[in-house]
DNA sequence: TACTTTGCTACGTTTTTCGTAGCAAGCAAA
DNA sequence: TTTGCTTGCTACGAAAAACGTAGCAAAGTA
């Protein structure tokens, strides 16, 4: 594994990889956070583990190679952890979490709003 | 393949195009800025008005045609519209930055932690 | 032992994003 | 009026990301 002759992967959490070379904390966590199916994955961490399957499930159309890929990069950043039952949330994750809630309910809202 | 010659370019906001199969609203919400630079860009109209130049300098490295397909996703789904100096936040554009923001706080705090 | 589930990797194909290069419209001197 | 600047965007080829499917080793189950 880790074949670095053709991919790239997984950034550096912690260093502006792509995206916004302002090195401003909020858009470091943008360009983590801010990628297809990474808030999707805090979300349904948020209550209680799951194993890859269930996320697969979960997060709809997320092919395996990507989910992972995401997986390792929240795992990099140290929001996720690989537990015995499927991976779950560690505590900066619970914490990013609790900040990620009250979106839900406006999203119901919102989308209520669009119809 | 449908047309060729014109891009579908902007996603209809309520209807899931791409992404969660099972509508959840908050599916719905992280498929809409759960991509590059559209936090960045809700986060920079947050404090006033700006121009697509200012946004561009802001949001670092977004090409100008991400950066326009963003804009034109984020006012198709009522977040932000056209003002007379630059693109500005709606009411409900400001609403989600409300619930946004707790997360710069808490950014700094783990991007510290990180170093 | 054989079968199933799980967690992933490989890989070829689409989609997105990037990185310029324009270009029309507005403005502001000259 | 012409010239030159800035602004808001579009075009387009190239690179990167995401997709979809196949497949495989390991662990669990019958």
């Amino acid at each position: 594994m880790a074949d670095k002759s053709s991919k790239p992967d997984v950034p550096q959490p912690g260093k502006p990889v792509r995206g916004s070379k302002t090195g401003q904390p909020i858009m470091v966590l943008f360009d983590l956070i801010g990628r297809r199916w990474s808030m999707g994955i805090l979300w349904n961490l948020s209550d209680g583990n799951r194993t890859f399957r269930d996320l697969q499930e979960r997060c709809g159309s997320a092919s395996p190679s990507v989910l992972n890929t995401r997986l390792k990069e929240l795992r990099a950043a140290g929001l996720i952890y690989n537990a015995e039952n499927g991976y779950a949330l560690t505590e900066d994750g619970r914490e990013l979490f609790v900040r990620l809630e009250p979106l839900g309910d406006w999203a119901m809202d919102w989308v209520e709003k669009l119809r």
